[in-house]
DNA sequence: TACAGAGAGGTGATCGGTCACTTGCCGCGT
DNA sequence: ACGCGGCAAGTGACCGATCACCTCTCTGTA
């Protein structure tokens, strides 16, 4: 034989020798193929717990032409929500039998695509997921036999956009201030290359027009608290706009402190709201009314969709809302004359 | 080129048949042994190409008994950095020509260590590197050849800790708010469950001796912002306190909505530090002094210190500085008489 | 001329499972 | 008695690489 050093692992021929069986009944029971004498079964099970043997997968994978492997494209950027999403999505991925490798991608766009598909004719994953944008690749899309699912659902600050699903509660918010008595808003976007951004103007407008209410208009922030501090302190003294929609918690934190520079209270003076729900907008002062997104059951529907493509089944019609508005200090009923 | 439905992937036997060598000479070159006349070289390579002949690596894994593939185990809950962390190790690991796969470990500290055996048994993973503590799981152990190093120097919000290294810049912020004036300091403190929270404490009380200055005390805050905020209202009106260091940005936040409801200014009643560089921060009114982590190469230093194990060369002592300490609004000379 | 030694390349075994096919046994209908 | 079908279990090939070992050729030296 060889050395010892290494105390080879025992195979399933060890197995079979030990339980007096062929190494075919072995791999039968390991399969839990039905045709087995329950008294072999149990023969089986003893000579496994023996030698506490443990089938090689890397054997078996080369084999079944499957790895059990999936890959999860991530963006490169600090999203504060991505680690829910991977917890879900490796949740799910776990409990179809499947293994999640994480593959962070950097930022030039153009080499994104290229790098999918030298990950997709690699040939170890059956299947790989993109939680960020791909540009030049269809929403879902098949290479070289490994499925590629581009989950566009969600952009590179894994905002959830879900078909614009998600982006709905803006309308929400904005109804629930028109109730409060609020007539005229403002948006400030956030960087219209992200899908959430471009989603969560769209709704605005349109919830506005819908509700009969007034926009002062739309101001391009890009995401940079500072453009959103500047929106405010430029805003003409007789704008008549009560209430800010910000894209995210960052511009909305930068209204804030646009309308403090003005001498303005929040909410008496002006209502802010924002997105995300960042931990620390919580116990500002004030408090920032906010949207709270389920990202771990966002990145377990996600990889469901894949698991969905694999096995070539339609995928899964799930749209219930995973957003949810907190409201805080920053909004209430507006107390400045309309004049 | 290829057209019809299961196309067989080339293998290194199709490879040599067209070139026209032994599958062993293939083998050579894609081993790139050095021993291979540069004709046969360039007919291999032209095979390939042709081919479009990519190795299968679980064949290789099978025969090689390498994997390749390393666990990386994260704790459930959310880190605003983890995803930072996550990009550092699976970037050098890649360099180093290992794949990464994610395990989000659940919260029953007993169950912990117990996955963490399976995983290791399992064969699978050739390393396993810890970014969350393992009770009863030495800093570094191998089990069943599989190596298993449990960075400790992370604890579960995933601040680092780096053998106290980076709470010394705990140290840093006080002596710079001592040579500024303030003489009495508050510490607001994490959850001591926490590494990290520790640490912080344990820096703040060494410096404050060390530089001969006073401390009102320490807060246990549990990372809750509400025992923050009620640490600042409940401070005596003749405390003395001119500064606070609290142990994260959230608590930082509690504090600043204390000293507000005071009726304090911040920073001439009271300057106030964090910690983490939560980008709100940066906004607030008034912005947050706080730290910056560099965690992208603490995931970096994780991974290699894991790579040394596996290679059983010693462990790097790489012990730069990964923090630095972002000066903003919430800290100044104090202005308060100190009567 | 003979022979050793190095370098280039080939042959077959092997890693540890699963698949395709075969064998042995039993029961049942004719 | 015979044949057939169904079920449990075994035999050997196979997946696609790499390793160990062998062969052949060329060169240099005695």
């Amino acid at each position: 034989m060889d050395s010892e050093a290494p105390t080879r692992r025992p195979t399933i021929r060890d197995v079979a020798r030990l339980a007096g069986v062929s190494h075919q009944t072995v791999s039968r029971y390991l399969r839990s193929d039905a045709s087995i004498n329950d008294a072999m079964r149990k023969s089986i099970r003893q000579a496994i717990a023996q030698l506490d043997y443990r089938p090689n997968l890397a054997a078996r994978a080369m084999r079944n032409r499957k790895t059990g492997r999936l890959a999860l494209l991530m963006p490169s950027g600090t999203a504060v929500s991505s680690l829910e999403m991977l917890a879900g999505a490796t949740a799910a991925a776990r409990e179809a039998g499947y293994s999640v490798e994480v593959v962070i991608l950097g930022d030039p766009m153009e080499s994104r695509a290229q790098r999918v598909l030298e990950l997709a004719d690699h040939g170890v994953f059956e299947g790989i997921l993109s939680l960020t944008p791909l540009p030049s690749l269809p929403h879902r899309a098949t290479s070289g036999g490994t499925a590629i699912v581009v989950s566009a659902d969600y952009d590179d600050q894994m905002r959830g956009i879900g078909e614009l699903a998600d982006a709905t509660t803006v309308g929400e918010i904005i109804e629930r201030l028109a109730e409060q008595g609020h007539r005229r808003f403002l948006h400030l976007a956030g960087d219209y290359a992200h899908t959430s951004a471009r989603a969560r103007k769209q709704v605005y407008l349109e919830t506005v027009q819908r509700l009969g209410l007034e926009s002062h208009g739309v101001v391009d922030c890009e995401w940079l608290a500072e453009r959103a501090r500047r929106a405010i302190t430029e805003l003409p003294a007789d704008s008549g706009v009560t209430a800010v929609i910000a894209a995210n918690d960052l511009l909305a934190t930068g209204a804030l402190r646009g309308a403090l520079e003005r001498g303005w209270q929040v909410p008496r003076d002006l209502s802010v709201t924002g997105w995300d729900d960042n931990p620390l907008g919580a116990e500002m002062m004030p408090s920032l009314t906010s949207v709270a997104v389920d990202h771990e059951r966002l990145g377990r529907r996600a990889v469901r969709r894949l698991l969905a493509v694999l096995s070539g089944e339609p995928e899964p019609e799930e749209q219930d809302l995973l957003t949810q508005v907190i409201w805080r200090e920053s909004t209430a009923p507006p107390n400045r004359p309309l004049d």
